[in-house]
DNA sequence: CAAACACTCAAACGTCTGCTTGAGTGTATG
DNA sequence: CATACACTCAAGCAGACGTTTGAGTGTTTG
């Protein structure tokens, strides 16, 4: 009964006090980057993106250059749209998509440019 | 029963074959983009990379520095040096963990500089 | 050698994700 | 007005995810 059964957890500072206190407020600030990232990553939800980032397409096209059904494009056309990531304009009775953000390119860019390396 | 129960899914290339022809190639060497996205696509996870692109840090100060628990910051290090994002080297009973891949620091910060636009 | 400590591992959990299926909406065409 | 068509919506499912908990390693220290 000598075995104590608390604290494994490490106190806070527990080693490196001076780059904790330094790196902390900088890291902080990044609260809410997985909820963006989310939106890059799934294979199908980047190739949409990416492929939006170079043309304009409608519903039918990005199904068809990602490899999907409508169903499945129209569901992340909509979670991308919804992040603002996306917008879209009604032509009769297509709609087309095109990438709401031009700050996103580079990030695709940089993303895409990683991959080939 | 003249109501018909099949293909309401679009053929491929059925509205604009030139940009899907010319995109689907481009598109399709993006395969495998979503499964290393998924490293950075979580808050915590994203802290952590960054903050080792900061500095060199054991276990206990990456638990510090992004609120979590030590297993926690644990299996995340574990997930990131798994997909060769991270190394780490061994100093007493002490872990350092760093950086793996200078490539990914443009990524890091591509994303940064999108959060704070 | 025994205690303390940084870290890792494994099981279990609640939750979320991406996709399919089938029905529905609204616009165009004959 | 009826049919065709591009697209959306809602329900449901299998699989993956992040975290907690508690036990276990291996190194250091007295």
């Amino acid at each position: 009964m000598g075995k104590q059964t608390n604290p494994p957890i490490c106190e806070i500072e527990c080693i490196h006090a001076d780059k904790v206190d330094e790196l902390q407020p900088i890291v902080g600030a990044l609260g809410g980057v997985g909820e963006l990232v989310t939106n890059l990553a799934d294979d199908t939800r980047f190739k949409v993106l990416y492929a939006l980032s170079q043309s304009e397409l409608c519903v039918c096209d990005v199904a068809a250059v990602v490899g999907a059904t409508t169903p499945a494009a129209s569901y992340h056309l909509r979670l991308l749209y919804r992040t603002g990531l996306v917008d879209y304009r009604r032509d009769g009775r297509l709609v087309y998509y095109r990438l709401a953000d031009e700050d996103m390119r580079p990030v695709l860019e940089a993303i895409k440019s990683y991959m080939s390396r």
